[in-house]
DNA sequence: CCCCTATGGTCTGGGACTGGCCCATTGAAT
DNA sequence: ATTCAATGGGCCAGTCCCAGACCATAGGGG
């Protein structure tokens, strides 16, 4: 067959943007995801409870059965434990406990493009973010809120200090004022974390990472855009040299 | 009621993010807007033909009877025209020559927050996609589609400049090497694109734009990224004070 | 001329998901 | 002690959507 298989051309490249996959999966398993990151991401912690699950199937636009259904996966998992009655509710569980019946974190099949895909989303979520962070107009309350997180990221445990990472850069994207961002950037963490569960958390990575969080706090707080940027920039940098050296 | 309503102090805010709604649409309406895109972002050209069905079908991961049905919604609308027969498929028409028959670009409800909500977030990803694009190890062949897409978008007739425009764009935050990343421009861009056919094009604009794509193109092939950043930030600058002059 | 192929057009069975409804459980308020 | 409200637990009918099969149409090749 000699002629060309391929459409008009332009249309080849071009047209994988537009025709990529709609749906990243069933309902039923981006539930699970979205349950699963408010807990990996720290939004909600341990001893907490998530929302009645009407109230969670409302927000999350699906079925209360579907809501079901993922709580029960997750809580299979020692993630999630509902209680019945009046203050009844789903409890997220001290998974610190329970860890050691967590699997090997599945020998993560990650592809050279899919490091490089997450690393470059991330650096231009991240510190696009934190430049606008330091460009938008805050409350004081809310560098406050940024004090009190980074102090938190300070005396995490190891075993927390993923999800106290986490909780900061969210707050810091959350300052830019554009929820899509944030959304964007929660997500994009989440998958950067799932990378991250394969290889080793070293304390002197901590403590590093501490110092560079500081200092885009610190440029955030008083307004400094290109330096939040920069610090936001180079604390990245860090991380991305960690997973390309054990995973690419 | 004295006692608090709102669950645990943190998750108050913070929830939000986790669980926003899981899906934009029914599956229907999210093939309509991605076959829509694919025209309205130029990616395929009045007068190519769109994937068979079939192939549709499968790159979107949704079921063909769907895929038919956003066709036919887009065909009664006047965007697309199917033909059956060997060399049949689903034709892109020139709307230009319908657009007669276009509603008044439905006066867009928009609020202030929406509004800086997508501008923030087209300027962290658009931005940090140049200077991304500008630090890639690309072949030079890419530099010469940019420049080929430069020159078509200043030759382009204003009926056709936004679509001219968006491609361009798009290569830029392709050569960034992160399908996620033009993905998420793909989509911003869209959203944007919807808040600019609300306001009036003007031939001055127009000029203005190209000189600065000028700017953008030439930082990127030179590879100096912070100059293609700073020269995409004071492009997208323009046309968000153009929105929030017309809208805000 | 006939057949073959690539495409759109149509139908059907079954699974996933939703929305509504009622039950069960718990603890606080009365 | 009783009642009530807030929650999880469970069920079911209806809808959306998909996979697969088959038909219809148009053009090209033998």
């Amino acid at each position: 067959m000699a002629r060309s298989l391929l459409p008009p051309a332009a249309a080849t490249s071009a047209a994988s943007i537009a025709f990529r996959p709609i749906r990243a999966g069933n309902v039923f398993e981006e539930c699970v995801e979205r349950l699963l990151q408010s807990v990996t991401l720290g939004l909600v912690e341990p001893g907490e409870k998530l929302p009645a699950e009407r109230d969670l199937a409302a927000r999350l636009g699906v079925g209360r059965q579907t809501v079901r259904e993922a709580i029960r996966e997750l809580a299979a998992a020692g993630w999630l434990q509902s209680r019945r009655g009046r203050h009844g509710g789903t409890f997220v569980l001290d998974r610190a406990a329970t860890s050691s019946t967590r699997c090997p974190p599945a020998p993560v099949e990650t592809s050279r493009a899919e490091l490089d895909d997450v690393l470059v989303l991330r650096r231009v979520l991240e510190v696009g973010a934190a430049s606008a962070a330091a460009a938008a107009e805050v409350p004081t309350s809310d560098c406050r809120a940024l004090q009190v997180l980074l102090a938190e990221c300070r005396r995490a445990e190891p075993a927390r200090y993923r999800s106290a990472d986490s909780r900061l850069h969210l707050a810091i994207a959350a300052m830019a004022g554009s929820p899509s961002l944030t959304a964007a950037v929660a997500d994009v963490r989440t998958r950067v974390n799932l990378l991250l569960d394969a290889i080793p958390l070293l304390e002197r990575n901590i403590t590093h990472s501490n110092t560079q969080h500081a200092k885009v706090v610190r440029a955030v707080v008083r307004r400094h855009p290109a330096e939040a940027a920069a610090a936001m920039d180079e604390h990245l940098a860090g991380s991305a040299a960690l997973l390309r050296g054990f995973l690419g």
